[in-house]
DNA sequence: CGATTCTTTGAAAACAGTCAATCTGTGTGG
DNA sequence: CCACACAGATTGACTGTTTTCAAAGAATCG
């Protein structure tokens, strides 16, 4: 729990109260999620959100033709789930699964939304957290409709290089909306200027 | 003020009392923003975020071969502006523009915040409206990652015909990342289906 | 009508995808 | 310690898609 609590106290401009504290712990799930399964299934709907609290986890949908398309990377400290399917409870178009072992911190929608009622911090928390989520889903559209392939990779390596770090790179690929073949050869010719 | 009254009743889930009003709507600023003027240019910092009231603008950046790209289109009922900047004060990397005749309603960052104090409704408002650009950006960027562009566009044309009747095609080309010769083919290519 | 903006089209070039084969490294079990 | 399987990365030859550029056709507006 620890690490939620560090983490809200960042994103919070007011210090919470140990009764703060109390309450939101009593909202959470702690669970263990092992490499390979599955917080979210396409067709299911998501129930929680999850805040990371270890391991690193990915979101994707599959095509007609059975293609991965890796929609976003999460690790220590970001929140997975997919927002539509929570909020609307319809059945989600993505999978969520662990690519390392992880433990996380599962919210109900229901849960959420008390939280908010109750307890200010928590209601800045969420405020302040789609409004990073906005900003960097902004840059990431920028960024595809802009950017050639290989820039979108330059970005992706400047900005996020704990996911360089820790996906391979045909997850890499498949979140750039490129394939694995295409980021060989790219990174290939990088090196060499 | 009245379609920001419906819009804001429309979204927040107890009615506002004629109080809220009255405080919300001192911290609006009324203003006409005529065809192909700015909202906000790129370098400048985003002091205010605009509820268009009436007409279309359209966000989009410049790269360095100056070829813009649009990030995107607002019409009725939608707010635009650049959250990265708004909120941190940054120098913006984009324009805003008037595609036609606009009437918008604009408020600060410093207001948006007193007004989320003040008013539980407004507040639930921003709430859901993040929501909804977190899900709507969700969907693009799946879109842009998964399909080819056709399939793009037919989407498009699927989810926001509004913006096909109201935006030249060019422009919608480069907001689904292509050029706008390549959408000019496949909607040939479409038709003879 | 003239000016501007938007759309379409053709041909060549650049770019990215496909598929199959090979190479690399890692870890497991015999 | 080796053999093997497995997951990932690279490469080549080929195909297909998208861009580029320039030119020509609509459409719209004053």
């Amino acid at each position: 729990m620890d690490s939620l609590f560090n983490y809200i106290n960042k994103y919070a401009s007011t210090l919470m109260s140990e009764e703060d504290f109390e309450v939101i712990q009593r909202h959470f799930i702690q669970k263990r999620i092992r490499k390979k399964q599955y917080l979210l299934a396409e067709g299911e709907i998501c129930k929680y959100f999850a805040f990371i609290v270890k391991g690193a986890m990915r979101k994707y949908c599959i095509d007609e033709k059975g293609v991965e398309h890796t929609v976003d990377l999460y690790i220590e400290n970001w929140w997975a789930g997919d927002r539509e399917s929570f909020v609307m409870s319809t059945p989600s178009a993505y999978n969520i699964d662990a690519w390392e072992d992880c433990e996380v911190l599962l919210i109900s929608r229901e849960d959420t939304l008390k939280l908010c009622q109750q307890c200010p911090a928590f209601n800045e928390l969420l405020l302040k957290l789609d409004e990073r989520n906005n900003i960097a889903t902004q840059k990431r559209i920028t960024s595809s409709i802009s950017f050639t392939a290989e820039k979108r990779y330059q970005r992706f390596v400047q900005d996020h290089p704990y996911f360089v770090q820790r996906f391979p790179q045909h997850i890499i690929a498949s979140y750039l909306g490129i394939t694995k073949d295409t980021l060989s050869r790219v990174r290939k010719k990088a090196l060499s200027k």
